[in-house]
DNA sequence: AATGAATCCCTACAGTTGTACGAGAAAGGT
DNA sequence: ACCTTTCTCGTACAACTGTAGGGATTCATT
């Protein structure tokens, strides 16, 4: 259990865009965001403000603006952020989510051939 | 998508619960929380309130108690916020989360069997 | 009947979240 | 050199959240 504050679900969001490019400016963030997801420039910069202020990124400057980079282990809040997850809504179990997904959200045949990969993996000791 | 406001973690776990056991009290949610969950009666009482204020439950009154239930179906309701979850942390792929949940939280050999059995089923069509 | 426990209804309140505006500085185009 | 665009920094603000207190009422027990 970490002592950071926890992220909010648009928090988590632009973080998560922060990290899978390992750095990001407002404007890459902005652009990375889904169409669907209109949203203003101004309230990136916030959620990126805010998301240094809590100690999950910093920032460097380069030039006029700034660039953000993870300051904590994004694995590690994921973990975290999955495992409250499982808590509130499948009491603390990860089975019924995971069938809950392979059931609900579509699973093509390679998905399931990775899936069936993975088990066998994990088997193996 | 539903127009229904969102529920927060917190009223999410609290709606989990009545549906779990179909219908349920204050005091059998508040029971039915986990120990550490260290929570008033009276804050177990306006997170019912306000469910039913949002739409997603009802009550009727037994005695001096209300009783509360669904008022839309549950599944569909953790369907959306799952797919939401999914949406925001990644990236609207339901497979990484699942190849995430197998690995990084506890499948025993029963769990793995169980997942075997499920893949089996949804190949057959 | 009086007391204590359990409920409901109403109210509160600080902290968080989503969303963004305005001012001012810097960079780029003309 | 000036206008436009693009940034940052500080500020705002209503709605939502988590958490619960107070008062009224009712049920159970002495």
């Amino acid at each position: 259990m970490s002592d950071r504050r926890a992220l909010s679900k648009s928090e988590m969001e632009v973080a998560r865009i922060v990290w899978d490019r390992r750095q990001a400016t407002v404007r890459d963030v902005l652009e990375a965001l889904p169409e669907s997801r209109q949203i203003d420039y101004k309230t990136v910069q916030t959620f990126l403000r805010r998301l240094e202020a809590k100690g999950y990124l910093t920032s460097r400057r380069s030039g006029r603006s700034l660039i953000y980079t993870a300051s904590v282990r994004p694995t590690e809040v994921i973990k975290e952020t999955v495992e409250d997850f499982v808590g509130r809504l499948f009491d603390g179990e990860p089975l019924p989510l995971v069938e809950h997904l392979i059931r609900e959200q579509g699973m093509g045949h390679e998905d399931i051939d990775r899936l069936r990969g993975l088990l066998d993996e994990l088997e193996q000791e």
